[in-house]
RNA sequence: CCAGUCGACCGGGUGGCCGCUCCUUUUGGGGUAACUCAAGGGAGAGGAAAGUCCGGGCUCCAUCGAAAUACGGUGACGGCUAACGGCCGCCGGGGGCGACCCCAGGGAAAGUGCCACAGAAAGCAAACCGCCGACUUUCGGGUCGGUAAGGGUGAAAGGGUGCGGUAAGAGCGCACCGCGGACCUGGCAACAGGGACGGCACGGCAAACCCCACCGGGAGCAAGACCAAAUAGGGGUGACGCGGCGGAGGGCAACUUCUGCCGGCCGGUUUUCGAGGCUUGUCACCCGGGUUGGUUGCAUGAAGGCGUCAGCAAUGGCGUCUCAAGAUGAAUGGCCGCCACGUCCAUGCCUCGGCAUGGGCCCUACAGAACCCGGCUUACAGGUCGACUGGCGUU
């Protein structure tokens, strides 16, 4: 299985947010080449989404989402994963569906789109 | 059985798969070592972790003692406590048939101020409608005086009721109640009971200022300490020199040598006093701030469980046992079953409120440790236990 790397620097947070981004109805996914070996991946629940177990709650489902697809993230790359209220309810494989089409969408936009060196 | 009061407690359980953080004198691999990797084992949110409202520990403000002023807080009495604005007991007042509950509960004869509207009048006694007497009259009334029982206004109108008394009245007199009260009794005390006597004066608001008593320095773990990286505009110690005054020596004098003191700044928010610390320049030597990352502070403590003794209790003494989360973009979980529980729908039964069956929903309320304790306050689906009160029924 891939490793992953959790991100924790707030300039990693503030980098990955010019990044190219992917919403669903649970979260939206953002990345953002890096020159990390394994892909590094950060969480992100405003204040505004609910209290604090609330927040918790949402955060824990989006990382064992992401655990169950890790090694579709790419090498070289850091994630930012910003949860939503609709995370708290959603089924948990649908989930898994939305995360794993938001990082093919988000590596596609890549391909085509104007890009500044890394 | 119904209604209610008070107190204590729980706040999902159990499996499977996959994960996170910390610990590990379990085992294995690597490394000289510090250490690191893997497997195993152990531990891992709350009654409020919350609000940050009080009280402390701890840290820094170089050290921290006294007084005053200002500001803030507390407020019956006695106790408990490290401390508190907390707790316990008790007193007083109010509410409830009762168990019990509530109280911002010092001082209004130290002073100032306020008492809206209404009302004649809101604190000092006064008199709108009245009542009574005298005088007067154009017979409607008017003037002067007495009075405060009655009316009316108000949250509140200068004791209340009754009898006597009177021109009408009035504590003017008397009885009872209320008020003040020397003194006596009980209690550690707040206070309670009695009460000679006084003779109605002394309205309310202190959550308006104020007065009295007591308490209080400020900032906070992002405190603070250390390490590494990159990098100076800072600081310390020593020597020499500088201003004023005094003393001693040399010199006729200007001056000079030695020595002592003082001036300046700092000094918990202000002032004063006291202990105390530091000085402007040159040279030499030495050391380090802010930023980023890491380590530490950082979990053995006014600790908890059980027993026992003292006490009405809060609480304390003694004995014994236990070690119980430590994250930092922030771990303590994700998914799937089963069982309880709640709720909704349908069907059936029926004593009209429940029961049974099936299905759906929430897979549960309030809510997530962030240095640590003692409290308070607020939020909370549902449930358990105990003590007590008032009814009804049975024996």
């Amino acid at each position: 299985m891939q490793m992953l790397r959790q991100l924790r620097k707030r300039a990693e947070f503030v980098r990955a947010a010019r990044g190219i981004r992917a919403g669903r109805s649970a979260f939206s996914l953002q990345a953002i080449a890096s020159t990390g070996e394994m892909p590094g991946i950060g969480y992100t629940v405003t204040k505004k989404t609910g209290n604090s177990p609330q927040r918790n709650r949402i955060k824990r489902r989006l990382r064992a989402a992401a655990r169950a697809c890790a090694a579709e993230f790419l090498p070289q790359n850091d994630y930012v994963i910003v949860g939503r209220r609709e995370a708290l309810g959603a089924n948990f494989a649908a989930l898994v569906r939305d995360l794993s089409s938001s990082i093919v969408k988000v590596h596609s936009t890549r391909a085509d789109g104007p890009r500044k060196p890394k």
